[in-house]
DNA sequence: CCATAACGAAACGATGCGTTTCATTCAAGC
DNA sequence: GCTTGAATGAAACGCATCGTTTCGTTATGG
């Protein structure tokens, strides 16, 4: 990845977007993120770094939000639902995922910049909510399908159950702390899912 | 609010630190946060607010996110940690106090710009993180009391069970959703409490 | 009484902002 | 096949804020 060959200059390829300059721009910016965070991502550095003019990332993305959502979109990966046939283990496997992904790509330093710039930025504030939304529609199957097998009380509410868990995660995230041992990852897990009175002889073989 | 007095101009009051300019800056940054966000608060803009010199500020405070962080003590009150008599309520009374105090004063906003300074700036983030630490030690108080009570299992991590409640209210502050209605955060704790599981004749007399 | 330090104001060079100008390259349309 | 027009990278613009330095003023503490 020395990237020899990034010095040669890109040039217009007629009336329309040059995809080598989208491409050299979008990776410049996450690398500029990767290496300097968000304090060091301008558009003057993503300008500099990409070999590319300042108008050409101002034609097409019309702030450093909206640049900086695109590498975020370009970043993420779509991981499925999990149905293992317990909802416990499904909550783990989602939360594991969770934790995994954002420590082990760039994924999670990324999703934190979004996070803080949408606490300025209107626009990325509107576009995280609409995605966090998705997102916890998404998994809220995972609660659905348990609640149709009978495995869990009728009247929980699925996409709250996954927001809990979710903002824990973000709590994690956002303090730096994504490094939790899995087994008292699990206990919480299996905590949400029994509840934190004592059981006694009744329920599950816990 | 017109601030018809603030355009005297302080002075030195000798070899010491002026407690009127101290005050002055602490109020202007409040303000700027309060009616422009963060993205308004910058060193300059309080000098200008306050009639302070800029080396005056950088006197006292190291950067931004130091003048941050004491805005951010000055405006935050210490709710007791409540202590009802069960759990349930207690963890209630708990994320119910957190979202009210967030939405009613500026306290939830100045929190939010802290988290959002904490992802670019390392002195903020490790305040955060001390001071998160704190609150949760604090507040899971709340739930070794049930334990001592034998109200709920032994094995339950009371720092977790506040985690895991406060993650989510900051979701929602982050988010810009804290208007929840208080029944269905009420079912959220329940469902905390007493675990997703269909209960049957088991447990509690809900 | 005098050295010392904090004060507000003003100006510094550096940097990024968002925009404009320019010559160049090529696809689309007549 | 030639012209029109849009996209490209580079360079420069005026403006704002950065963090720092210089300056004259003030008044405490030794």
């Amino acid at each position: 990845m020395t990237s020899t060959v990034i010095a040669e200059r890109r040039t217009s390829i007629g009336a329309q977007r040059n995809p080598a300059s989208q491409e050299a721009i979008l990776k410049a910016a996450a690398d500029i993120l990767r290496e300097t965070g968000l304090s060091g991502f301008s558009i003057e550095a993503v300008a500099r770094r990409a070999h590319a003019g300042k108008p050409t990332i101002y034609r097409w993305w019309s702030s450093r939000a909206a640049l900086l959502l695109d590498v975020y979109h370009d970043q993420k990966h779509v991981e499925p639902v999990p149905d293992t046939g317990t909802i416990e283990s499904d909550l783990f496997a989602f939360v594991t995922a969770l934790f995994d992904y954002w420590r082990d790509s760039d994924a999670g330093s990324i999703f934190r910049f979004v996070i803080a710039e949408a606490q300025s930025d209107a626009t990325t504030s509107a576009a995280l909510r609409t995605y966090m939304a998705e997102r916890i529609d998404q998994t809220a199957e995972l609660v659905r399908r348990a609640t149709r097998r009978g495995e869990i009380s009728a009247d929980v509410d699925p996409e709250l159950t996954i927001e809990l868990l979710a903002g824990f995660a973000w709590s994690r995230l956002l303090t730096g702390r994504l490094d939790m041992e899995p087994q008292r990852l699990h206990r919480l897990v299996r905590q949400m899912v029994w509840g934190l009175k004592s059981h006694g002889n009744c329920g599950g073989d816990r």
